[in-house]
DNA sequence: CAGTGAGCGAGCTTCCGCTTGACTT
């Protein structure tokens, strides 16, 4: 496999194509003198996080970006963790060459990589930009004959967008953390893909469902039928009295008609009456209208247009198909499957021409190549269609696959010949039929068929449909062969009540194909924005619909407040709009950065060209602005939804749960809310059945003991179990009873936990026995895990069962050793790592509240998550240390300076809260300090909140 | 969102887009 081995003697030239399997076909074409060598996508990009931002800029403010936003938003690059082997490769190869082809994808990311690509590989001999956009010996050759200039303009088009993207990602991502959940995320493309999911939710929570009714008569043409001419007839009731009777579409969301001049409301009682009326009626043929049919086969495959198919034909999910794909392609079955192209080359078109000629014969063949315009409007058409590859079509048979591959290759091939194919001809006829009812009213009624007398292309494909109720293209419906005042005999009049239906949820092929036509998002990311959502929770499947949680109501609820603009379904659209006008050299990049990130107005976007969108000129703030002052951001606002009745929805940092009233106050209610349940399903009735029971409960049976129920529950600190007071228990004041708690073993599981097994745990603390000046030994479970505690004395215990099992004599054992202080003094080090050059320490490895650290007892550093304790090494231990000694005491005295107060408050608070706890006098005494300790927590954070502007205000003013 | 004993190292989460393996299930 060594490319170098190919190489002939003098003039060697590199060739860089982005992917391996393109590598390998292109590697034929050119022959001897060229090594060709794939870059396997972008080799370099932002830094990730912290851990990958080069030494040098670990102090700087933005360091955390990775664009250093004081001074022009000049990025950071490092080579992606995971290239650094390629692009070793790459410069031996570079060594060895005298020339070098850049010959990546012909659209913005592929002019970035060729830059990056030069950039990193720094060549000394002559670099080319090569570009072709079909893959054929002729094509590539002449792309080497007539190579291009690097366009540094798209590069700096693809740079802007990429530095868009970090800074509103890196940027309100953290806002989302202090408001609603740690770990969310936010972004241009998934941002705005959550926004639809949730918005489709609205309209159906809102929706209000229509009763209509309407006849269904089967008509009788008296004669005996056949295939082409069947004796009756199935008509809808279309009018009575001239006036139109209302379907569906006729009704707003609002569940009321649109136009209720226009069309007739039947209700059940009217439509019954008027089939009675129509019982005894006779028919007759009112009028016969044929019209031509015609259809044309659909384009070929683009990304999404295969996932929508594989999705509804073969239930594949968009990343199954993207998979099978891969395989397909790289096994060189199919052209490269990421593209938002329709177009065949000519290679293609004639291997498709032939196939139909061969299989279907002449009269299926147009007369000249079908073409078909790109219908995508951001489409960089870096590629083709997806087809299969070759200048002659492998029938599926010829292929030897089988399984999914087998059927997703005959799908493309299926859809590739078709697109060859000519239309497919027929007629529609809709057939009117008139009776006078007994009550003197009359009613027309109306049924239409459908007859294809050519098939053309439908005899290769048909595309599938997203409403299992849909009728398919080639599907024929024939109505006998009637004509103008034919009699018939109304054999049977039915009435039919229907309701109106919400509109769908998305499903991951219809929510790829709506972010398509927004233009938001590319072919290589259409799957994986779907992955996004749904490992965020802001989207969960049921079935194959995608469901938004109530988490992705609070995040959408915050960003449309607070971010409007940024979630606008627009946004992406006039970003792209700018970027062309960038890489046409009609706008400067950082002019319309600043105006993204510092508004408008500041230094230097005045003289800008670029408008930062258009649509948006009520909005002057920057995104730096937004996300700095939060105070505006009211979080439990925006994660609060009233559900009716006084009760509320609101979205806590451990799920979605429904309140009735203040907290604390009399009648106040909290139950927990299904993580799976659809927000539309939430009414008023379902939430007060939710408050009416303890929610969440494993109900275990009752002990026998005092009658009560046990249940287990999952709990702040994990799950528990405990006990039901029977009503009218004081839960407040003086007689207040506090009911029984423990916590499950490590060993026990909610769904597995028994009542025997809650017994048991809910006799702890167990006393032990008394020690010689008669002090009471308990064994309890805490907080650190099993301890025993003899007055203010404790000693953790090394399992759990050991508080059902330990004895007064190894009790009183483990008290006559000294204290072991903390966890870490009774834990020897992980691993030792000899003495610390700079501090002359001895450094170990230890574990801690936050997992592993070094520590040679003045600095301790955390394992970064590259790090082992395994195979760590003294060095790496040292290096951590000085790292950590070289940032931390500036660091420290900066955060300290900043939030001084506040922890000083937060302390104070917790010990108040503490003791007072500890007294337990009453609960009431309780309640207090809880509610003192939120105030405190609250101020903290606004606070916080305080001294974080001040450093942002310090920071713009030494600029 | 139960409320239980001490002492005490933070660091990281996150974006979009271009590509495949290397992993585990």
């Amino acid at each position: 496999m060594s490319p170098t081995s190919e190489t002939a003697k003098g003039g060697r030239r590199l060739v860089i194509v982005e992917s391996p399997a393109k590598a390998k076909t292109i590697k034929g074409y050119l022959g001897p003198g060229y090594v060709v060598e794939a870059s396997v996508g972008h080799i370099r990009d932002l830094p990730n996080g912290a851990a990958e931002v080069p030494a040098k800029y670990k102090g700087e403010p933005w360091a955390r970006l990775g664009v250093n936003v004081e001074k022009d938003f000049q990025p950071i690059y490092v080579v992606n963790h995971d290239k650094k082997d390629q692009v070793k490769k790459l410069k031996e190869l570079l060594a060895e060459s005298d020339e070098l082809f850049l010959a990546t994808d012909e659209d913005r990311e592929g002019e970035a990589i060729a830059w990056h690509l030069q950039e990193v590989l720094k060549p000394k001999v002559p670099v080319r930009r090569m570009v072709f956009h079909e893959i054929t010996k002729d094509a590539i050759q002449a792309a080497v004959a007539s190579p291009r200039e690097l366009n540094k303009k798209l590069v700096d088009a693809q740079e802007t967008r990429r530095i868009l993207d970090r800074l509103y990602g890196y940027e309100v991502s953290p806002v989302l953390w202090k408001k609603v959940m740690p770990r969310l995320s936010a972004g241009r493309v998934q941002s705005v893909a959550t926004r639809l999911v949730v918005e489709r939710e609205r309209e159906r929570i809102a929706f209000r469902s229509a009763e209509y009714w309407d006849l269904t008569g089967t008509f009788d043409t008296g004669r005996p039928g056949d295939n082409s001419d069947p004796s009756t007839l199935t008509a809808r009731l279309a009018s009575v009295d001239g006036k139109r009777v209302a379907q569906g579409r006729d009704f707003g969301s609002n569940g009321l008609l649109k136009d209720s001049a226009q069309v007739l409301h039947l209700d059940e009682a009217n439509a019954r009456a008027l089939a009675a009326a129509l019982a005894d009626a006779s028919f007759a043929v009112r009028s016969v209208e044929s019209k031509p049919y015609r259809r044309s086969p659909y384009a070929p495959f683009r990304t999404t247009t295969l996932q929508q198919e594989a999705s509804r034909k073969l239930g594949f999910g968009a990343k199954a198909t993207m998979q099978v794909a891969q395989k397909l392609y790289e096994n060189g079955f199919i052209t490269y499957m990421r593209t938002d192209s329709t177009t065949l080359s000519d290679t293609a078109v004639n291997a498709a021409r032939a196939q139909v000629t061969q299989l279907y014969g002449a009269d299926y063949l147009p007369e000249k190549p079908r073409t078909y315009a790109g219908k995508v409007k951001n489409a960089q058409e870096a590629h083709e269609a997806i087809r299969p590859s070759g200048d002659r079509f492998r029938t599926p048979a010829e292929t030897g696959l089988t399984g999914d591959q087998f059927r997703l290759y005959e799908l493309i091939w299926k859809r590739t010949v078709a697109s060859q194919m000519k239309d497919a001809t027929g007629n529609s006829v809709t057939v009117r039929i008139g009776g006078r009812a007994s009550d003197g009213r009359d009613a027309e009624f109306s049924a239409s068929g459908k007859t294809i007398t050519f098939h053309g292309f439908m005899k290769a494909y048909v595309e599938g449909a997203d409403d299992p109720n849909a009728e398919l293209d080639d599907r024929e419906r024939r109505l006998p062969q009637v004509t103008e005042g034919d009699p018939l005999a109304a054999r049977e009049i039915t009435a039919d009540g229907h309701a109106t239906k919400p509109p769908a949820r998305y499903t991951e092929a219809s929510l790829v194909k709506e972010l398509e036509e927004r233009e938001i998002g590319r072919p290589s990311t259409y799957a994986s924005i779907i992955g996004t959502i749904l490992d965020r929770g802001y989207v969960f499947k049921k079935g194959t619909a995608l469901v938004p949680s109530f988490l992705s109501f609070a995040v959408v609820n915050l960003l449309e407040k607070h971010f409007g603009r940024l979630v606008d379904y627009d946004f992406t659209a006039s970003m792209e709009e700018d970027l062309d006008r960038i890489a046409r050299g009609e706008a400067q990049a950082v002019p319309w950065l600043r105006r993204f990130y510092f508004g408008e107005g500041t230094e230097g976007a005045a003289g800008g060209a670029a408008e930062a969108g258009n649509g948006d000129g009520d909005h002057l703030g920057g995104l730096k602005e937004l996300v700095t002052d939060l105070g505006a951001i009211d979080a439990r606002e925006v994660s609060s939804f009233p559900v009716g009745e006084g009760i509320v929805l609101r979205v806590g940092r451990y799920g979605p749960y429904v309140e009735r009233g203040e907290k604390d106050a009399e009648g106040h209610q909290r139950a927990d809310v299904p993580a799976d349940l659809a927000p539309d399903e939430l009414t008023v009735e379902y939430a007060e059945e939710l408050l009416a029971k303890p929610s969440g409960d494993f109900e275990l049976g009752t002990d026998p003991g005092t009658g009560h129920q046990i249940v287990a529950k999952d709990g702040r600190y994990g799950p528990y179990v405990t006990e039901i007071l029977p009503e009218g228990t004081p839960k407040t004041g003086k007689n207040a009873v506090k009911p029984r708690t423990a916590s499950l073993f490590k060993s026990m599981s909610l769904d597995t936990v028994t009542l025997e097994d809650a017994l048991k745990l809910m006799e702890l603390p167990r006393i032990v026995g008394k020690d010689a000046e008669g002090t009471e030994i308990t064994a309890q479970n805490g907080r650190y895990g099993p301890y025993l505690k003899k007055g203010t004395d404790s000693r953790s215990l090394e399992t759990e069962e050991q508080l059902f099992t330990i004895t007064l004599d190894e009790a009183l054992a483990i008290y006559a050793q000294p204290k072991q202080r903390g966890r870490a003094a009774a834990k020897p080090p992980l691993k030792e790592l000899g003495t610390d050059p700079v501090s002359e320490r001895p450094v170990v490895v230890k574990d801690g509240r936050f997992g592993p650290y070094v520590t040679d007892g003045e600095t301790n550093a955390t394992l970064r998550r590259d790090d082992d304790v395994e195979t760590i090494t003294p060095e790496r231990g040292y290096e951590l240390l000085a790292e950590k000694r070289a940032k931390g005491p500036a660091k420290k005295t900066a955060k300290k300076a900043a939030a001084k107060k506040a922890p000083a408050k937060k302390t104070a608070a917790k010990k108040t809260a503490a003791k007072k706890t500890a007294a337990k006098k009453t609960t009431t005494a309780k309640t207090t300090a809880a509610k003192k300790t939120t105030a405190a927590k609250k101020t903290t954070a606004a606070k916080k909140t305080t001294a974080k502007k001040v450093a942002a205000a310090a920071e713009a003013a030494a600029e």
